[in-house]
DNA sequence: TTAATAATTTAGACTAATCTAAAAAATATT
DNA sequence: AATATTTTTTAGATTAGTCTAAATTATTAA
C-alpha cells in the first residue's frame, strides 16, 4: 500500500509525463507537489525501491507499469468523485478539485466500483477528461481546453465550460461559436493569452479565462 | 486545523466519555485508538495545549467544549457517509464502518452540508445512531437491544452487536435482516427467550443471546 | 500501613516526510 | 574548452507520531 504522499507523487509524475520519452525532472515535480527538490529526490529513491518508477540520478524519472497502474487508480477515483460532486451534489465544476484531491485517497476498490455504477459508468468527468476503468484503460481525450493546446493545434469548438451570460455574449461577438474552427497561432507566456485564428480567417487574441473555458476537439 | 490522528483521538475520547464524570483513562484510550499508552500520553499533552481536552496527569481526560464540538463534527461526517454508503451505494450495514472511518476526515463543510441535503437530512444513521446537525446538536439515541424491549414494542432492526459470521448467517436465515420490522409478542421469564413477529408476518422464538445482540429502533 | 500490582508517565530512539545549506553533476555561454 | 549557471543530490536537522524500557504514581491486598 502506498501512502497519501506517495500517491500524490505518482499522480504528478503521470500527469507530467509527456509523449516525448524525456522523463519528468526533479524540479517540475517539486513544483507540482509543492515541495522542495531535495524532498523530491528522497521520495524518488523510495518509489524506485518500490519499483514504481525508473530513476537514474540526474536523469528524469519514468513510471514503471505498476507505477502507471497505481497512478491511474488515483486518477480514476479523482474523476469519479468529481463527477459525483457535480452531478449529485450540484457543485460547480470549478469548486470540486480540492475536495476530490482528498477523496481520491480513500482506499476501497468496492467503494470506487459502486460509485462508478451509481454514476452509471461515466466515461468523461465534468471537465471532459476520460475516466480510467478498473483495469486502468483510459479512453483518448476527446476534447481539450484551448489553454492546453500547443502552438499549431487545430480544432473545432465543441463545448463551453463557463456558461455565464456575459461569457456567452462575448463568444458570440468573437465568432467563437460552437463548430467554429480555431488554430492556435501563438501563446504568450507572460499572461498565458493566446493568438488564435478563427475559421481560417480572423486572427484574435484571447485571454487565459477564455482559453480555459472553451473546449475543442482536435482534428 | 486538527490532524487525522488528533481527530481520531477526539472521537475516541467522546465515545468513551460516560455520564459519570469520571474521565477517560489512558489505557482505554490506547485500546480504542489501537496504540500504546505512552503514545496516548504524548498526544494528550498536545491536545491539552490546543485546549481541546482537560488533562491532569494520572487523572482521566475530559473534552472541553471546543473538543466536544470537534468530535461531533467528525461523528456527523462519519454517520452521514455511512448513510450515503448504505442508502445510495447499497452497501450492507456491516461493510461501511471502515470506509466511513476514512471519509470522516475529508475537510469541507460545504461538502458535508450538501451531502446532508442530498440524503434529505437524515436524523439517524443506518445503525440507528443519531446524526449531529451542523451546530453539533444531537438527538437522543432511540435504539435499544430487543432484550430490553417491553412486550408489545414495535421496532426496526438497525444494528447487531455480535457480528460473528455464524450469527450473521443465522440472522439471514431468520429474515432478521437490517430494516426488518419486529414486534415483541411475548417474553418467557424462565429462559428470557422471546416470541417476536417479523415483518408483521412470521412469528418466531429468539433466544436470550439473539435478543441481546439485536438492536431495534422503536417506532 | 506496608507491600504488591496496576496504570501512567518519562526518557530516549525510530520512521516518514520535510527543510536548508553545501556539494556535485549537467548544461549553457563565451 | 573553460567558465558560469542551473539542476540535482547529499548531509544533517526538524516535526509528528509512534515505540520500548524504565521510572513514577495510584490502587489493591495482606
Amino acid at each position: 500500500m502506498n501512502s497519501f504522499t506517495e500517491e500524490n507523487y505518482l499522480k504528478a509524475i503521470y500527469k507530467l509525463s509527456n509523449s516525448s520519452g524525456d522523463g519528468v525532472s526533479t524540479n517540475e515535480l517539486a513544483e507540482a507537489v509543492n515541495t522542495k527538490a531535495s524532498s523530491v529526490t528522497d521520495m524518488l529513491k523510495k518509489l524506485a525501491v518500490k519499483k514504481l518508477i525508473n530513476y537514474k540520478k540526474y536523469k528524469g524519472v519514468h513510471l514503471t507499469e505498476s507505477g502507471k497502474k497505481a497512478a491511474l487508480k488515483i486518477i480514476r477515483k479523482h474523476r469519479l468523485w468529481e463527477t459525483f460532486l457535480v452531478q449529485k451534489l450540484h457543485f460547480g465544476w470549478d469548486e470540486v478539485h480540492e475536495i476530490a484531491e482528498q477523496l481520491e485517497h480513500i482506499v476501497s476498490p468496492e467503494l470506487t466500483n459502486r460509485l462508478d455504477r451509481f454514476l452509471e459508468f461515466p466515461e468523461y468527468d465534468p471537465h471532459g477528461d476520460p475516466i480510467p476503468d478498473e483495469e486502468g484503460n483510459i479512453k483518448p481525450l476527446k476534447k481539450i481546453v484551448i489553454a492546453n493546446a500547443e502552438k499549431g493545434t487545430v480544432g473545432k469548438i465543441v463545448a463551453v465550460r463557463d456558461a455565464s451570460p456575459e461569457f456567452l455574449r462575448y463568444l458570440d461577438n468573437s465568432e467563437l461559436i460552437l463548430g467554429a474552427t480555431v488554430k492556435v497561432v501563438d501563446i504568450y507566456a507572460f499572461d498565458k493569452s493566446q493568438l488564435i485564428k478563427v475559421n481560417n480567417c480572423k486572427t484574435i487574441t484571447i485571454s487565459e479565462h477564455v482559453s480555459n473555458n472553451l473546449y475543442i476537439q482536435t482534428i
